[in-house]
DNA sequence: TTGCTCCTCACGTCACGTGAGGTGGC
DNA sequence: TTGCTCCTCACGTCACGTGAGGTGGC
């Protein structure tokens, strides 16, 4: 039976810890004196701080830890914890590779001094959003503020004759590439707050979760160019691919005052192979 | 201008976060109202928060990104910081894929059925050790205990001559593999709490810091093969290689009781290429 | 009046590290 | 008596999430 100091010495863990560990019952010591609280361990109870040590640094929480102690754990019950583990392991390496990734990609365009082209961008995760939505082909690129407002405004009053209400900002999907400008296919979108039936025209539906990639442009409408352009290299230059139409969330959009407008580009993408 | 909660849903950022950023000044309202306290931002903050983001996606935490957002930073200053975040990225991610290995090792061990040998091995660092010693060279492995005995005799009697003191168990370098057992040559070290001056034969001087297997063993010294067996098979499974003189930590050592011995055998080891 | 949004505390998270203030054995 | 070790609070960490309890505008 040493004391705590000892022990600690023995074992390269701190005191600190050692008490911590007591505290939440992972090591107690064999003894602990009533009167001044000086707590006792064994050279025997290394085994279990070294097991405790080990699982540890296998990356499992303290709490994880305890159960495994048991002597009741049967082999094949650790060997399943560990294969969770390694997974989550394996995941979160993908996930800093891919921050890696993102890392590298900001530096070399630093170096190409351009570097204010994507300061901007974000990638996020986009919550699934209840929307009701109307499709419309424009022909020419001219006509699409006028084939838009018909469209949102054909939505909007199904949604009110339904009793639904608008959730957040309106948006439109985007079907084929931002290059195309003849014969474009358009789904104009209004987030909404609860189910209500849709019809031919009008359909309703949940846009399920997406990754995107997106960046706010500020201003009118006519040099959306440049933000997709960005967009696009951030992509390819991190390692994603295009995953789904874009889209264009209309975040302010006064007509009176279209210099003011905001206008959100978001590319959905996925991990390109 | 819009409240709050409108921000949140732009930015797809909780209001909980939003008034986190706002207290931490990273992010303040363009306006806040007197009497309520009510926050008002604008869309044209949007970008700002977007940088936050993209920057918070790089790893950085919030603290280093407020002077990232100052605009007197230059491209190379940023520059600089993304090259030690990407180092600092880049070592992670090579712990975790050790860490990864030794899970695998662990697995492969369960499937072998022999997981109980290695139940108890740690990768830990010690500490530089202040230690005085003298180096022996034993004959045949029947007079071990003798030649060590000895050994550690001198050395304790040389270091209280100096009027230093012990500061943790003592332990012996054995310098050349465990195979051997004819002429061996073994360190008998003793850790001391100051420095005192050395002789021809007592040497006093620090083990420097190293990264250790080790692994407890309980008993006499009679069964160590099974130890040493264990360590050097972990320590090939997990893609090390064996890095200077094993070490024997004597933790618990009444000739009296030798039943009750506890020894730590410590191999110190590196990375294998 | 009823929802809805917003507000300010206060507490919890995970595995400890760091004092502050005080006590027992040599 | 002086060090040394040990003790128990209490607070901080990082970026928020989760109530509790209360207020203002439709």
């Amino acid at each position: 039976v040493i004391k705590i100091g000892d022990f600690a010495r023995l074992s390269h863990v701190s005191v600190v810890t050692l008490r911590h560990y007591d505290e939440i019952g992972l090591l107690t010591p064999v003894a602990v004196d009533d009167v001044t609280g000086y707590r006792y361990y064994a050279v025997t109870q290394l085994p279990r701080l070294n097991r405790i040590l080990a699982l540890k640094d296998l990356g499992f929480s303290l709490e994880q830890i305890a159960p495994m102690l048991h002597d009741g754990i049967t082999p094949a019950q650790l060997g399943e914890m560990l294969t969770l583990k390694r997974k989550e392991v394996e995941r979160h390496i993908t996930e800093e590779r891919a921050r890696l990734a993102r890392i590298a990609a900001r530096l070399r365009n630093i170096e190409k001094e351009d570097h204010m082209a994507d300061y901007d961008v974000v990638l996020k995760t986009v919550p699934p959003l209840l929307s009701a939505s109307h499709t419309v082909t424009i022909p020419t690129n001219g006509e699409v503020p006028a084939y838009l407002n018909a469209a949102f405004a054909e939505v909007y009053s199904h949604v009110k004759q339904r009793g639904a209400k608008e959730n957040g900002p309106c948006l439109a999907l985007w079907h084929q590439p931002a290059a195309v400008h003849v014969n474009e296919e358009a789904e104009a979108a209004v987030q909404i707050d609860r189910p209500i039936p849709g019809t031919d025209r009008v359909m309703v539906y949940t846009l399920p979760v997406t990754e995107v990639v997106s960046i706010v442009h500020q201003g009118a409408f006519s040099d959306f160019r440049q933000a997709h352009a960005t967009l696009l290299e951030w992509i390819d230059a991190n390692g994603y691919r295009v995953a789904g139409a874009y889209r264009e969330v209309y975040m302010q959009h006064d007509p009176s005052a279209m210099a003011e407008a905001a206008t959100e580009i978001q590319y959905p993408v996925a991990q390109a192979v």
